[in-house]
DNA sequence: CAAGAACGTCAACAAGGTTGACATAACTGC
DNA sequence: GCAGTTATGTCAACCTTGTTGACGTTCTTG
């Protein structure tokens, strides 16, 4: 299995010591900190907080998503993301429509300057990750992302990852 | 910017699209997620919650550890984190001793009681990275680290980087 | 038509962050 | 030795973002 093992002086295991998992623990913790730096800046100038940029996030990613899909992806309380949410719509960032299929539902759009304020967020955020990945290299951002989504609960792995090309 | 644009395979800076960042970010959502629930789900028997934890952390980490050093490793304000180690050691889990070479500063330790409860949270903590590393392989290991190196603020990155030997 | 789902909203509460202000003890420079 | 600065603790007020509970409306579905 795990013989061509790199960066180990002698033992083939060096890398999963409770060290090494601890370093690593460590370094999740600041570098979320520091993958959540940009975008709080920007936020602080309109007034958000990081729930409103998920939200946007999320809105941006899947258009015409469901209050209750978008609940369950942020896993929080309805009322805890309709107070966002209430913000955001009245702001104009965020459209509502009543639901094609199933009247009860509500789907969620950005509208032209809610994307305008998203595009801000996640170019500010991309522009870390670019250089990161820039100075990391192809092979380690591969690595980066295989062990992300072995951290991350089953459920939200995407099972049909599409950047497996290259 | 990059002009370079959408899924066009054989682009060797293919790994450094817009999508491709954008899935890295989302990641980095979702892995943190995960990395921070099962200490979550323990940290709830005691009533305390994650500030605690990572008060607990660094002092482990660090035993001798100022009041103004973990303030600023933190990066929180001294009234927050003095409400959490009050707590702690109200708790009789961080001990406190007046500086050894400068008696204005206090110097925090955990008690046998602390270091049994850093060890439940990190133990949860390594037993989830020490399963992704596992399933990752060491060289996914390997970027993993580099890249989240990348992403933190260079203050907190670790220079002499003692993985990168090979 | 009755039941249940999706949504919105009000209220109360908690954790954990902030700033401002003030007090004390100890170090440091002159 | 005194003045100024530093490290710490604490009180108070406030904000964001999470929670639960309760209730009402609208719509779908058996």
């Amino acid at each position: 299995m795990r013989s061509e093992s790199k960066s180990d002086c002698g033992d083939p295991l060096h890398y999963l010591t409770d060290d090494q998992l601890r370093n690593g623990i460590e370094a999740m913790f600041f570098a979320y900190r520091g993958f959540t730096a940009d975008p709080d800046r920007i936020l602080e100038e309109y007034d958000y907080g990081r729930a409103h940029h998920r939200a946007v996030h999320f809105v941006e990613r899947y258009p015409g998503i469901t209050v209750s899909n978008l609940i369950s992806i942020l896993g929080v309380s309805k009322q805890s993301l309709n107070r966002v949410l209430r913000r955001l719509i009245a702001d104009r960032l965020v459209a509502v429509r009543i639901g094609a299929d199933d009247r009860r539902t509500r789907e969620l759009r950005l509208t032209e300057k809610g994307k305008r304020l998203e595009r801000r967020l996640s170019d500010a955020q991309r522009k870390r990750m670019r250089a990161a990945y820039r100075a990391a290299g192809p092979e380690a951002v591969a690595g980066f992302r295989v062990v992300l989504e072995q951290i991350m609960d089953r459920r939200y792995r995407p099972d049909a990852v599409e950047n497996g090309g290259r």
